[in-house]
RNA sequence: GGGCGCGUAGCUCAAUGGCAGAGCAGCGGCCUUUUAAGCCGUUGGUUGAGGGUUCGAUCCCCUCCGCGCUCACCA
């Protein structure tokens, strides 16, 4: 470990402490309360009229020292909250105030012992007592100042500069407060989808991350290779062909939060691996789906925030529902003023598209083709809440067919500010029409190259056994996250988002 | 992968071809109710790396590394 001259200053004062006879890393700790706690106690016992005889031993890294010759005030923090700490001569003694200057740095993990008080000023403090270093930091925490102006916190200096923050998280958490939120908030959320989900009889499985075919979704995968098999294996893409082998096997509600990794590109709302939510509902289509959706949704921002109406990027988002719903074809009539049934053949809409100045891949299906103007007019234009509903055919091949309706299935995706959030269909669970849907895509029967999908034989296999009628929802949980917590980029919500590794000396 | 931008002290930022600076942090003092504490003094730099132009480069040019934004890719 290469030191600067602060983390040289800071060693030689660890070896004064030993010199000295202070561990500088003590192996046990006396701390009785956290913070907030004793803060609550404090306060209990004000208004029970004894506050006199409180007394605490707390713990935290000390982010605030304000030295004042015979007297000296600091902060420490802990996972609750801050206090203040209050060290005078009159309890600690000459000796005692001058170790406290000459071991102690910011960023240090420190215990203080004493009675809580109210200073002049009304903040509630430890008035110390007795302290010892819990663990000495060597490297200065990255300066940051909170003044409170009018009530508001204003920072000064903080972290800020975004590769540090990232390949330096625990830095960054350390002294960014609201990044630290984020992450709590990203807790509750999970939780609150596990609550609502198991609520509802939906049992949580985990299904293979690593697998010998993939799929489920259109995407390349990662691969891997078992040495003592002596097989390549692919990361997950989706959950979905797993557990819908579990309806098969009789839990008609499975659901599985866990990551699912693509091979593609980077962007403010792509990340190669990520966090989904799947599950499988039994006897249920997508209409039903939706509404779940709705509910589960407003359960999370009800259950987290108590309101269901949240601000991003300056816009409120009000998540009561029902959400709106367009239906796809109706949608491109009106944003694109395109009625995608005057064109029944991908070469009709190409062409068309191509009359609109529109760069086309030149033979794509046209799925993709609608899909792509989708993108372009339609989807972000999505700002509220909003299920666009019943999608081409051939970019869903694991979607039902609407009845009646040969061309287009049963799936909606979920919008919110121009984003995919989720996106969710009644499960084809006929044997015969999925193999020939497989064949339709492209897939053969022996695994080819990456790019290819290889078709699943044991997952049509489970299916000939009889597979329930179910409607099936996956939704990108960091996206959710975002939205929820006013982020613009992925990856703050990501703890250690990927960055390339650095090449320098 | 393409385009645009950025990289200067531990952190946040100045400096534009002419001695590389400030605030905070650090270090040395003063200070018995502070909270961005204050006051006096002071240390700290391979200006991302390498090459080029120039009497002289943080600044101009080239290559590389990393990061950001954006476009492309992305059933």
């Amino acid at each position: 470990m290469e030191l600067n001259e602060l983390e040289r200053i800071r060693c030689e004062k660890i070896q004064q402490m030993r010199d000295s006879g202070f561990e500088p890393y003590p192996t046990r700790t006396e701390v009785t309360s956290t913070t907030a706690d004793a803060i609550k106690a404090f306060e209990n016992a004000e208004k029970a009229g004894n506050p006199e005889t409180l007394t605490a031993v707390l713990g935290g890294r000390l982010r605030a020292v304000r030295l004042m010759g015979k007297l000296a005030f600091a902060h420490i923090e802990d996972g609750s909250g801050r206090i203040q700490l209050f060290f005078r001569v009159n309890e600690l003694g000459e000796a005692e105030m001058q170790r406290f200057k000459d071991h102690f740095d910011l960023g240090d993990f420190i215990q203080a012992g004493g009675d809580l008080v109210r200073t002049r000023t009304g903040e509630v403090s430890l008035l110390v007592r007795n302290f010892k270093m819990l663990a000495k930091a060597i490297t200065p925490l990255p300066a940051a100042k909170d003044e409170v102006v009018d009530g508001q916190v204003v920072r000064h200096a903080t972290l800020s500069d975004p590769e540090t923050r990232y390949r330096q998280r625990y830095a960054d958490l350390a002294v960014n407060q609201e990044v630290r939120q984020i992450f709590r908030t990203r807790a509750a959320v999970v939780r609150a989808l596990r609550q609502f989900l198991d609520s509802r009889g939906f049992l949580e499985v985990e299904t293979p991350i690593l697998q010998p075919i993939y799929g489920g979704a259109a995407a390349k995968p990662f691969v891997t290779h078992h040495n003592q098999l002596k097989q390549d294996l692919y990361l997950r893409i989706s959950f979905e062909l797993y557990l819908k082998r579990l309806t098969v096997g009789g839990f008609d509600r499975v659901y599985e939060i866990g990551r699912d990794f693509r091979n593609e590109g980077v962007s403010y709302k792509h990340n190669p691996e990520f966090t989904q939510l799947e599950f499988y509902w039994a006897y249920a289509d997508y209409l039903k789906v939706m509404e779940m959706t709705e509910e589960m949704i407003a359960y999370v921002c009800d259950s987290v925030f108590g309101t269901r109406k949240l601000t991003y990027d300056g816009v409120e988002l009000d998540f009561n529902p029902p959400w709106q719903r367009v239906n796809l074809r109706q949608s491109l009539i009106e944003k694109a003023n395109i009625d995608i049934s005057l064109y029944p053949t991908a070469e009709a809409l190409e062409e068309m598209m191509v009359s609109l100045g529109m760069k086309v891949k030149p033979g794509e299906a046209r799925g993709k083709l609608i899909a792509q103007l989708l993108e372009e007019f339609v989807e972000p234009t999505l700002v509220q809440p909003t299920f666009m509903v019943d999608y081409p055919r051939d970019i869903s091949p694991l979607a039902k067919n609407l009845p009646g309706d040969p061309s287009t299935v049963e799936r909606f995706e979920g919008f919110v500010c121009g984003m995919e959030l989720c996106n969710a269909f009644t499960e084809l669970n006929d044997p015969l029409e999925q193999e020939k849907r497989f064949l339709e895509m492209g897939r053969d029967y022996k695994a080819g190259d990456e790019e290819q999908h290889p078709m699943d034989e044991d997952y049509l296999k489970a299916m000939s056994y009889g597979m329930p009628p179910q409607g099936g929802f996956g939704m990108g949980i960091d996206r959710l996250v975002m939205l929820l917590t006013d982020q613009k980029n992925i990856r703050e919500v990501l703890l250690f988002p990927p960055l390339r590794e650095r090449d320098d000396q």
